[in-house]
DNA sequence: TTGATATATGAACAGCTGTTCTTTTAAATA
DNA sequence: TATTTAAAAGAACAGCTGTTCATATATCAA
């Protein structure tokens, strides 16, 4: 996105958008026009096709923060962060559902996923795969500075995951019916207490009281 | 569906597993009425329109195992199961994964939930709220009856819940692909006694070894 | 068997779809 | 300013969409 106020520039946002709200099937080119303040035809001098709107659109889902949780570091300098690092992403997470980008990003992917095999694919290894093994590296480096419990790492990085997901599909849903999201928010940051305190090495001091 | 044979109930059919798959405004009359092996003027003998095939997969869904997890049981029967519930539910979970109907239901509200407000609320009042909330009550019984510890209710019912739906997910989007399930698969096993262990009641006795 | 009802066909429709083309207007370059 | 280039409009297109209708063919009750 070069030029932010370029006419394909509002081309584009104004597809994503619509995309993301109706569906890019029921999306047509003279609605994208129309939210543009131009004529269908001419949006054929800015983008070869509808499809290749499509195309601009996963490129920039590829890009963003949406996919790319840990910002090419590694889990070496990233594991000794400890709770830290966990609270980090859980904020990432919450940010990604309030963004008005990001989160148009996340409804137009979850809307798509399931009629379109290449961003299944894509989701599936840049998202799913890269991610979750990146974090099960993490936390077992974590396990081996006796900073959490020993366990299976690959389930702790799904059972991290998992109610980030969960929660962030919850908040673009209530936001699309313009419904409050305070309750759901506040999970993000609970999760985060709640699993940490769960896997981390309790002191074996028992004379607490 | 009354006669699985009957001819309404394979435009049913056929209809459903194109809505899964290419989504509702993607798929046209043409297509439901070659899957079943009749013309697309045919399918009007026996729905109004296109919309009333949607309405009748909706109504399907509101009546599945999808939606009613505890089978009309109320909190105070279930909570004394313990363990067992979670595990019960843990595999309703994994066999709605599974099962082809449930399955295709579960992918076809995935897609439409976010283009169709009707289902979204839906989705808020039948899912979300009554579940999690039904859930909760019965965490707050468990603790009541010192079996688990103490701590917000409401936050281990979204917590119980939210990796489950994940792992669905994962499935169903890991099945569209023929891809093998088997990893994922057995994650909701892992994840109710990953889940019980770290909410019970620990022993004070500390005489382990 | 006869008549009535339900279900199938095939053609047709009006409207919408993505896209192309020619023409006009605006912006940039010299 | 004159000329080239870019972007807009408007009309038109072929194809597909959901739906209707008249007609034919089964199914069932009498």
């Amino acid at each position: 996105m070069k030029k932010p106020n370029g006419t394909k520039e509002k081309i584009y946002s104004a597809a994503l958008q619509l995309f993301a709200q109706k569906g890019y099937k029921a999306t047509t080119m003279r609605e994208i026009g129309k939210q543009v303040g131009i004529q269908q035809s001419a949006i054929y001098n800015h983008f070869k096709n509808k499809e290749a709107i499509l195309d601009e659109v996963i490129e920039n889902l590829a890009s963003s923060h949406l996919i790319n949780l840990f910002e090419n570091k590694e889990p070496k300098e990233l594991y000794k962060k400890g709770k830290a690092l966990l609270k980090h992403i859980s904020n990432m997470f919450k940010l990604i559902s309030y963004n008005t980008e990001t989160d148009t990003l996340f409804r137009f992917m979850m809307q798509e996923l399931f009629n379109n095999e290449r961003l299944r694919v894509f989701y599936n290894e840049e998202f799913y795969q890269k991610n979750v093994k990146k974090l099960s590296i993490v936390f077992f480096l974590m396990m081996q500075d006796e900073m959490i419990e020993a366990t299976d790492p690959l389930l702790l990085a799904n059972e991290f995951f998992a109610p980030l997901f969960f929660y962030q599909l919850q908040i673009v849903r209530l936001k699309a019916d313009n419904k409050s999201t305070a309750a759901a928010a506040t999970l993000f940051e609970k999760h985060t207490d709640f699993f940490w305190d769960k896997i981390k090495i309790k002191e074996k001091n028992n004379s607490l009281f």
